[in-house]
DNA sequence: GCCCATAGTGTCGAGAAGGATACCGTCATG
DNA sequence: CATGACGGTATCCTTCTCGACACTATGGGC
């Protein structure tokens, strides 16, 4: 399960600030909730677009998500192994907090070299 | 300083949004930019807010929020000591982070016993 | 026969985050 | 004289997170 960052929520009313981001907290929930919204991925798929995550933290978070109902993961009997991982309903109910956060992130936050690494990408 | 959730951004372009989580991350600065959008307080108008933050919890969390350019500190020259934490500039551009966030909590955490003590709050 | 890709799991250990508790000086109040 | 409010600090200690690395099974291609 996630991180529980608190036990009791008695920060009424600010609490469901907390809440959510007790879900979103994770080291790389947030990109791959972001990179899920654009569609179903396969575990290598998004290992590749989170270049220095290791294996076993993508299963856990992924299995977090899972957990929380965020993402559905559909295992295919097939060899070699695949595996689809997709935002369930209510996983794209948080759209609007993933975008807030990639809207902050783009035009506060300095990225440094990342801007030249989306340029690479977007090229 | 903040947590430092990953030292490169390679996750382009997903990254803004941990780049943006890795400033709110950190257990109690959520609620405490939420707190603050209200108003400005004083230290101990914020400690009465969050019940179970200790004192030492507080002032770290404060501080990197104003590392992070997010809260300015007035302190006043007086006895008993007055300290006045508001949003800077740069601070109130969370706005729309912190409401989306608020928002999906609303609207799909389960608060338990949160839901009573709003009630008690709002009386 | 060997290596690659797929989707993971197991174990270990370092390091960071966070909680508990006690304490600081000053002034006003009882 | 003692207590409380104010805004913190200092110290210690536990818990949690996360990264590294090795390892699993299967089948296809060279």
């Amino acid at each position: 399960m996630a991180r529980v960052r608190h036990d009791r929520l008695d920060c009424s009313p600010g609490c469901a600030v907390e809440a959510t981001l007790q879900f979103i907290d994770g080291k790389w929930k947030g990109v791959i909730l972001y990179h899920l919204l654009a569609g179903t991925l396969r575990f290598n798929e998004i290992r590749r677009r989170l270049p220095s995550v290791t294996p076993r933290m993508l299963t856990t978070q992924l299995r977090e998500l899972e957990a929380d109902g965020f993402v559905a993961r559909k295992v295919f009997a097939e060899v070699p192994p695949k595996v689809e991982y997709s935002l369930t309903e209510r996983g794209r109910t948080l759209e609007p907090v993933i975008s807030a956060l990639k809207a902050w992130g783009d035009a506060n936050a300095d990225l440094g070299p990342m801007r030249a690494l989306n340029d690479v990408v977007a090229a």
